[in-house]
DNA sequence: CTGTTAGCGCCTTCAG
DNA sequence: CTGAAGGCGCTAACAG
């Protein structure tokens, strides 16, 4: 275990020479540098990321707060995909990274101020933490950097960033799709109202009927809070009364829910009743017919974020509100409405072809 | 952001006063201790874990070192329940944790044993990483405690250990399942041969054929070093030649080639051919048909990891090799081979374990 | 039981 | 361009 004192005393320096040389500083001379460098080589010696945290006057670590990980849907593995964003983020610029993941169910939270004190970070990610938490606002309060992965920021706050889908125009695009296969019928199972993403889909999804002059009736957007079993509840009810010919829900979670309501009523997807859904989980290209949805790249949102607060703790100028591009991916789960049935009715033969193999190569 | 200066004077005692009253020595009369918890609560002081780390004898920070998970199949998310596991196992006992993600893409890999140093890391876990991994040798040299995930050991170092799942029990259960399913005509998709696991598994299936007095020929056992598209390719060339009735799979990813190699063939599962895996992947309850297969527990895998190196690091003593047992799930890709089941009503039972029924399906 | 005194390994003024 | 010196916040002997 080299230290900085081996590497000053081998090369002739004081230690001081050896930390500016190894934290670029401009004022050391090429020679004496490039004379550093080969002994730490030589010597194996890497600056103790502890000690420089201690000593250092600018933070190198960031933090990732992130809930809901443990109470989550299993088939949910959309944190995982944002811990690989970001991590790569990290990585890619010799930060630190330290995370903190919260059990809404423990109840010995600690405030997420203090874990960033404690551990020296100079930035922070906060994925999936909702906006009453108090300890989210005491960490507002600070004085650290911190960006917000699907989260709306009204507030003008030089220190707060955020990176999310383009939920609003994904959203649109959905809908469109939809309406351009004239269905007219539609149902929006949505999720949480107060959320941000909730009521940026919902813009989209607006934005789309108003340009076919349509309108969504009240009745017609359910909230199911993102649960796929309040979804299959919900959607059940609704089939019981009416009989639209498209779902539209913002969660794919949810979609799988409104699948099997539909399904228990006797109904097939997509020949009855269309189901679309929104973030693309891995299980969604293994439904019963495959979803077709939105797919969200987590794990660009990821490293944006970390890029993001970076930035951020670095002072840079900037925008300070990243938005990652959605794809809709157009699978089995919607056709058309009124055509399809004259298609079914020509080919029965082909149909079959297309469920059949649930292993793809992408 | 109080120091411990701050609760120090505050309570009219010295700083190393307030260090061991935290630290929970004995020596330290209860008044006085009381005292400066009841101050440290005040100046909403916690003791900075940066500094504590640097100054400390004795290491609480463990290290996670996980390679593959950026290149490994999206399908697959074990990685991530381990990491939760071992975030549980680590905080529970206020330990830090500290994740080094390993590329093998990447060229410019680090030394593991320096981002130990680096960090002052005082235990590690390590998964997926490769035994011929040279980095992995120099981690071993050095005197840090090392628990290794599926890795086995057969040297006696009183440094490592490791956590595995009963794979050969597991595996003995899976092949014995289609035994007494009355299957004889079985080939075994294997993963690398070199591998802990398989030869664990492997051997799990050879005995539960030796209990059935049955032998495994050499050309039924293709390794498809745990890809699905290899499993694949490997299937399809078998079925050209030959018809089994089941394939035991030793991962889900290659149960999902073999089902799709066995479908294009114009084959059933598991009518024709039965198909079983393991690992209980989460798209394993979604394909068609849902897979038979067993299920590891890789959160308490990575919980254990964590319980065993802080045991490790704290010197206790105990077994340094745990066990976590796996479950059988029982869906639809594997049924009773039918002709056998036939053949068994006319003959007596015990003809079974004779060695007529061996060189019969030799 | 408590205080004093060195560090841990590095960064960062401030002189020179 | 380089060196000396004083921390960062805490732990760990060692006296008292």
């Amino acid at each position: 275990m080299a230290t900085i004192k081996d590497v000053a005393k081998k090369a002739g320096v004081s230690i001081s020479v050896v930390s500016r040389a190894f934290n670029n500083y401009p004022d050391i001379n090429a020679k004496t540098r490039e004379k550093i460098f080969e002994i730490a080589k030589e010597l194996n010696y890497t600056p103790n990321i502890v000690a420089k945290s201690l000593s250092s006057k600018r933070q190198k670590t960031i933090g990732l707060i992130a809930s809901g990980i443990f109470t989550e849907n299993t088939k949910d593995t959309i944190s995982f995909e944002i811990l690989k964003g970001v991590y790569t983020g990290v990585q890619e610029n010799d930060y630190e990274l330290s995370i903190f993941l919260i059990d809404s169910f423990k109840q010995e939270q600690k405030s997420y101020a203090q874990f960033c004190r404690d551990r020296k970070i100079g930035g922070i990610i906060v994925q999936g933490i909702r906006t009453d938490d108090p300890y989210f606002h005491e960490l507002m309060d600070t004085n650290i950097p911190c960006v917000m992965i699907d989260l709306a920021t009204e507030l003008d706050n030089q220190l707060i960033g955020s990176v999310t889908s383009d939920n609003f125009g994904a959203s649109r695009e959905l809908a469109s799709y939809l309406l351009e296969k004239n269905h007219r019928d539609i149902v929006v199972m949505a999720g949480t109202k107060e959320t941000y993403v909730n009521a940026e889909r919902f813009k989209g999804t607006k934005s789309a009927f108003d340009s076919y002059g349509l309108e969504l009736a009240d009745e017609d957007v359910l909230y199911a809070e993102f649960s796929e079993h309040k979804a299959y509840l919900l959607a059940k009810k609704y089939l019981q009364v009416k009989r639209p010919t498209a779902f539209i829900c913002y969660s794919d979670l949810m979609a799988y829910g409104v699948m099997k309501a539909v399904k228990e009523k006797g109904l097939r997807v997509p020949d009855d009743i269309s189901v679309v859904g929104f973030d693309d989980l891995m299980v969604s290209d293994f439904t019963q017919p495959r979803l077709t949805t939105i797919r969200q790249d987590f794990f660009e949102m990821g490293k944006q974020s970390a890029l993001l607060v970076q930035q951020m703790m670095e002072k840079k100028e900037g925008t300070k509100q990243k938005v990652v591009n959605c794809e809709l991916m157009e699978r089995d789960s919607a056709t058309g409405w009124k055509e399809h049935i004259k298609e079914e009715e020509k080919s029965n033969e082909q149909t079959e072809h297309t469920n059949d193999y649930l292993t793809r190569y992408r």
